[in-house]
DNA sequence: AACGCGCGTGACAAATTCATGACAGTTGCC
DNA sequence: GGCAACTGTCATGAATTTGTCACGCGCGTT
């Protein structure tokens, strides 16, 4: 999927320029023109960075990041701040709320375009995964903890890649097959009934904490996980 | 202790023209003609920024810039570039390599010290991070000091920064090629089981301190700091 | 009711992954 | 120059994890 850049910029005509810059590049842009704009188009296309204006007409820039960065869910999404202003005090004061860096208008494309690259390279590995919950059972990929309603869980590396994947595609079922390119990764040989232990490893653990009937066997096809049996 | 610039140019003239710039306004100024130089030099005196000519003999200011910001160590240091080019290019990538700002030249001491006084300030906060505490343990950046309940702890430069940079992202784990690459700097090539022989040394000193089970081992993953077990 | 599969289980031995202690090369400091 | 503090590597042994089997149970079909 390719990367999403969410420009929030109320003038139209840098907006576009900065669009079609991110789109010559291989990026999918996404816009808005207010704070309230941005939001609701963050909850559609979950944008991997925000390009922030300082100036906008309601909620200010500054205040939006700031409730970005205190904000669990989106706190991981690195934020560009553009302005107007040259005052390093601003700057700093940018930084301070969160932004990951700072660009001072007028700006050319491509000093854009390097400073974007250049965050999401810095955030990369950051951005990837958000703690799943389901029923008080909750996977947090970042601290590579499992809790069941507040106790941890011990899984073992394997096991926890399985919960994680099954629980991030939820209701849909996999055969051991797909699994193992999923969980154990493409191109590695082990039989598939491999599979049926770790799920019975993972579902042991689970049973212990009261999660049962989290992960299913659907005979003949595979398993799900899913909250309802 | 005197602020320290150093200034890596080999053109004498323009070198002696700012460092008695720097002099006058009270700043300790120290130069070096090439790269080569400028690392000894910031061995020995440890600048708190460099004023670095893109065209030097050898290895050129852009690729030594981009090394001291891949190093772990030096990666705080700010930097402003000196070029005779003005190409937009350029400058786009001067700061890609990390540079802080940009000066093309010629230009005037007092433009110069402008500009230096302006990075120093925008990146002070930067260099005087806060201390950070969990449940006793205290870790001070800017006297480069740990405290346990009190008591001082004794550390060695890298243990010092492996406890600060996973204090600073607790409840994260990381795997061995991230703190190599955050704690001892991206393109330094160690091996990964190096970390856990200073993960080990870490906790040695932390234990006899009474503070256990901090730095936690996440099997098939890395490492982790946190307070609960 | 008998049978054939598909799947759950417990047991294992091999393969990984870590913690540790020892060592030698460097660096900075007397 | 010599000493002390640091660092990066290795070898070793212990603790987990992992992939396979073999065995049986149960469901659905005949």
């Amino acid at each position: 999927m390719a990367t999403t850049v969410l420009v929030v910029e109320d003038e139209a005509a840098i907006r576009d320029m900065i669009a079609m810059a991110l789109e010559r590049a291989g990026y999918r842009a996404r816009h808005a023109d207010s704070a309230e704009d941005a939001r609701a188009a963050m909850r559609l296309a979950h944008p991997d960075l925000l390009l922030l204006d300082w100036m906008l007409p309601g909620e200010s820039g500054l205040d939006m990041a700031r409730s970005i960065k205190d904000d669990a869910q989106m706190s991981q999404i690195p934020i560009i701040m553009l302005t107007a202003r040259g005052e390093e005090d601003d700057r700093v004061r940018g930084l301070d709320a969160g932004a990951d860096d700072y660009i001072t208008k007028p700006f050319s494309p491509r000093e854009m375009m390097a400073r974007v690259k250049a965050v999401l390279r810095r955030t990369a590995p950051t951005l990837t995964e958000a703690p799943v919950e389901v029923e008080g059972l909750r996977v947090d990929p970042i601290s590579h903890r499992v809790f069941a309603n507040g106790d941890g869980v011990d899984l073992g590396p394997t096991e926890f890649r399985l919960l994680h994947f099954l629980m991030t595609h939820p209701e849909r079922v996999f055969t051991r097959a797909q699994l193992l390119d999923n969980v154990w990764g493409a191109n590695v040989y082990v039989e598939e009934r491999t599979v049926d232990v770790h799920v019975r490893r993972l579902r042991r653990e689970l049973t212990a904490t009261g999660h049962d009937g989290l992960v299913q066997t659907v005979r003949g096809a595979g398993y799900r996980f899913s909250a309802r049996d």
